[in-house]
DNA sequence: GACATTTTGTACTGAGTGTTCTAAAATGAG
DNA sequence: CTCATTTTAGAACACTCAGTACAAAATGTC
């Protein structure tokens, strides 16, 4: 056999992950990546092949565990208007958790565009993921009466899909909790059925 | 007296804008602004003494001409919501227009967090400009009986405008008119009377 | 212990970065 | 025309960038 790596590949993701998280793409170097991992510019090289490569994999690990997160606060309520409204609370308190520095994702999107075939299709990806999970609740709460019926739940989630990156725009930019916890709850309200 | 410019400063200031819009900051090198204002080395740094001014240049530029568009698409209708109701609409017609580039000052949040000083008092005065705008004209809606009286209007500013944020950054992701215009018109609805 | 294999540390590469320097060219005032 | 002034063109600058070459170190197997 060979000799083994000296660290947890899955742990350099998520430093990795977390330095593109804070600087972007572009403004982070290899430099700081290895600083931010530990690990010397072999080793990354050896295990991810380029900086790009790096970065899809971050994108991916923050594809799984925002998914996991989002899901975990999806289910911490009983009524699908709830269900909606602990997912916008969560995502606000997050925000102030780590100090306002957005979704990877939305600044992902920002900075590329569709100028990157792979980082388009990470993009995509986790967008379709967050509206079948944001759909299937939203139905639920179409039948338990405590979200509009007159507009199709595909729809709705596409709003409050929107709601979540102009929410994370706004951390982004420096807004305070309670601009958000406002925004948040007018878009909870935007859900009711209209009487 | 001494030799004149061969150039118009405000052209080349909206030529390096729309470089930066479409590439973001970090990956728009000199040589690309020189490329895009046709201007050579000299010149830009002899005007805009450094890579980084002409950012700022261009911010408070794109500032200027959008805060002035998003004012006439304010004015283009009767009723409170319906004057809210065009500048979304007309958000989700500019993006069609200049293909899914989304906003400049979105972009830039995006970009750069809160890390950078003189990046970051663009994006606070821009967003006051915005919210100062969006709230006349929700009061005016509230006083004409188009818009729910029951919140604070510079609360629904501050959720259109994280509206419009998350409408840019669905359409720099590659979203479809469709479902923009979904979403506007989810959000438009929000802002109506609880009856 | 010798070997095949893989990781690691260090030095290096060539290209590209933002910025500056120098000197020629272009102007209007005197 | 002369001169001070400013813009231009283009080379040059120091530095950083992403990525590579290479040899030493570390493993399990034989």
């Amino acid at each position: 056999m060979a000799r083994p790596k000296e660290f947890d590949e899955e742990r350099a993701v998520e430093s990795a992950m977390n330095a593109f998280w804070d600087n972007g793409y572009e403004a982070t170097s290899t430099q700081d990546l290895c600083e931010a991992t530990g690990l010397g510019r072999s080793s990354v090289y050896n295990t991810f092949k380029s900086k790009h490569a790096l970065f899809e994999r971050a994108l991916k690990h923050y594809r799984a565990i925002g998914l996991h997160t989002r899901a975990e606060l999806l289910d911490s309520a009983e009524t699908g208007l709830d269900r909606v409204r602990a997912m916008l609370d969560g995502t606000v308190a997050e925000e102030r958790a780590n100090g306002g520095r957005g979704c990877l994702m939305v600044n992902a999107a920002a900075e590329f565009g569709h100028h990157d075939e792979a980082v388009g299709a990470a993009m995509r990806a986790d967008t379709e993921g967050q509206l079948a999970l944001l759909t299937g609740h939203i139905r639920a709460g179409q039948a338990d009466g405590t979200i509009d019926r007159h507009r199709a739940a595909a729809d709705l989630a596409q709003f409050v899909h929107a709601t979540v990156s102009g929410l994370r725009i706004m951390s982004r930019r420096g807004a305070g909790e309670p601009e958000m916890r406002t925004v948040a709850g007018i878009a909870v309200d935007a859900l009711r059925p209209r009487t």
